[in-house]
DNA sequence: ACATCTCTAGACCAATCGGTCTAGACCGTT
DNA sequence: AACGGTCTAGACCGATTGGTCTAGAGATGT
């Protein structure tokens, strides 16, 4: 096995993650994504023969993979569970801030404005049970009792889903930051 | 001043504004606006002279306004806050429910999806602002202190955006319908 | 009746879309 | 050296994109 092949494959993964984030399935070209990420067209129906909605489904995988990461390491050496929650909002705050473009959540970027079939919608709908499921574990190894864990960990990812909404219109991570003071404080 | 006029223009932003909301503004073809609306090329442009993004922003005011008025129905005979946001939400579910197409958010597959510049992002961001104020002057009218409403009104923005999200990724209503227990539970 | 206005109607256009296809470069194996 | 597989390279394709333009229908004012 060749080992570009690894490169060009994750090369055009990360391009394509980053233009759907920041214009949408339908807003970015295949063009585009070729360009930016200095690939030949032929290389990315080599990688993903059925094309756009192959990359599509492979970047928000691996979109997904770097949130469960995120979210471990932000509840890793947490004292309790708001701690840790806390911690979350502030490094995707930042994370929100790295980006030069005022980005969208990766995976519905690349999920929902995608082609509408229910395929797609699975797909989604398991990433996020993925996220959800993630928190649940991490609020239970803190302490919290099961039916506690799951609202706990609903009801930050509903806040964050949100928050990042609000993050892109206004163009800033403040509402990101404010969302343990609204929760917990 | 011809009363058709004002229903062809009508008619062109509220179907536009269901195809935004179900394929996002690059997902939506003019062609395919103009045809669900039975409305020829010639009349698009003479009430839009810019065309697809002048068509974006009537969409997403008309479908602010619809949100507004549902805040106000929600709160209007509510005993508190808390009340009233549980019909807020109620409404918001029921209002999911009806349409066929699992749908984003009007403003966001609007004006997000859409150009990626300075002037859209400012749009969506006074149409949140709209409702933020909206809620926060019923909070306040039903007795919460200035930073409580402040705080009360964003928490439960926040949550009702990202309800929706998830709300289309399982393609159902349950999730807006759990927000008042998961906040004031 | 005529002129003027608003609005409809759709042919038409260049540009871009996602996708296919062939040619060959570069590899390890024999 | 010759082969077979993987991967790159980009010319090429029909379809569709958003948008322009001309023609005329229909109402209104004089």
């Amino acid at each position: 096995m060749n080992m570009l092949e690894t490169d060009t494959r994750t090369r055009l993964i990360k391009t394509a993650a980053r233009l759907f984030r920041e214009k949408g399935f339908h807003g970015t070209g295949i063009a585009e994504i070729l360009l930016k990420s200095e690939t030949p067209k032929g290389s990315l129906y080599h990688h993903f023969p059925a094309g756009k909605a192959d990359l599509a489904k492979a970047a928000a995988s691996w979109a997904s993979e770097g949130m469960l990461e995120i979210i471990d390491a932000a509840f890793e050496g947490a004292s309790d569970f708001q701690d840790g929650a806390t911690t979350l909002c502030y490094k995707l705050a930042k994370f929100f801030d790295t980006a030069q473009e005022w980005q969208s959540c990766p995976v519905s970027s690349a999920l929902f404005d995608g082609p509408g079939n229910e395929e797609f919608r699975d797909f989604a709908d398991q990433i996020y049970t993925d996220w959800t499921e993630s928190i649940i574990r991490q609020a239970s190894r803190l302490g919290l009792e099961t039916d506690d864990a799951g609202k706990a960990a609903e009801t930050l990812l509903l806040a964050i889903q949100g928050g990042w909404t609000m993050a892109r219109a206004k163009r800033s991570s403040d509402v990101l930051r404010r969302i343990p003071s609204l929760l917990y404080g």
